[in-house]
DNA sequence: ATATATTAGTTGCGAGTGCAACTAAATGGA
DNA sequence: TCCATTTAGTTGCACTCGCAACTAATATAT
């Protein structure tokens, strides 16, 4: 169980933490400066924009997202109080229900996006060459991919 | 103000946000399961631990970690309480004080680093190649360099 | 068929967080 | 010198989160 690791490598981690604060702080402070939804409201809006007729089950609008189940609850809560999606019963399973993206919800997405490409843009892709983010790709892959 | 961004851009983007929740999750799962202080305490000791005698201004502690000035204010009211470290007025700026690290504190460092060090390595470390984490490096410090 | 276990989502609670307002001390001009 | 400004750290408040307990519905086993 006990495994060597290097100076170097805790490194490489630490600047991992550090890119990921900077960035999303940045984005998020952008994000509530120019009056737009947060970046939690936007990701959950956007894995339900994506899903066919533009509905999900919550429980796997919690598996894409970083958040609980309970968290999630809640976060639905207020998104279908602002009218950014609403909830509709499941027939097939009556426990579960679908969050149903509004057009009120898409057009939020729609005008946050703008701020939120120009974040990234701004601490992440404009600082890389192409072949940087090619690489960055490849690594990131090997990283996710389940473990052995 | 418009910039070009391109579906495989955001997906290296999407890519660290996922790798780190991972991450750090797996990582903050494992501290709590084996009964060893959270990471955010983690952080907080060992940027102190490796101040000068072991002690650092608050200022400077926060501009090191991911914690607003009133965050770290109380988190460091906890560790106090728990005998992590102490407060120090300060001669110099009666206004400040120093954290300094605790003989506790130095040993919930030192039993927490195995479990950390677990952690990283198999959400991190063990899944690159050492080329892969030189280049990593390398990749990281250009995102880290301050805006031109 | 019926009891048991599992699953979907909700909610009470305690803990943590950021913002803004606050206190006390230091700094900088006029 | 004296007053305005800035800085270090704290605190009230509102909000969010995760955990665990809960309800309701479904799946499984006998």
């Amino acid at each position: 169980m006990k495994r060597k690791i290097t100076e170097n490598q805790i490194d490489t981690w630490g600047k991992l933490l550090r890119i990921h604060s900077n960035s999303t702080v940045a984005i998020e402070s952008a994000l509530s400066q120019n009056g737009q939804i947060s970046l939690i409201w936007y990701d959950v809006l956007l894995v339900v924009s994506k899903a066919p007729k533009k509905r999900l089950r919550f429980a796997e609008i919690a598996d894409r997202i970083v958040l609980t189940r309970s968290g999630l609850s809640r976060c639905i809560a207020n998104l279908e109080k602002k009218g950014y999606l609403k909830r509709e019963k499941c027939k097939e399973d009556k426990r579960g229900a679908f969050a149903i993206l509004t057009d009120k919800g898409q057009r939020a997405l729609k005008s946050a996006w703008p701020i939120y490409r120009n974040g990234i843009s701004e601490m992440f892709i404009d600082r890389l060459s192409s072949e940087d983010i090619t690489k960055l790709n490849e690594i990131f892959d090997k990283i996710l991919m389940p473990k052995r």
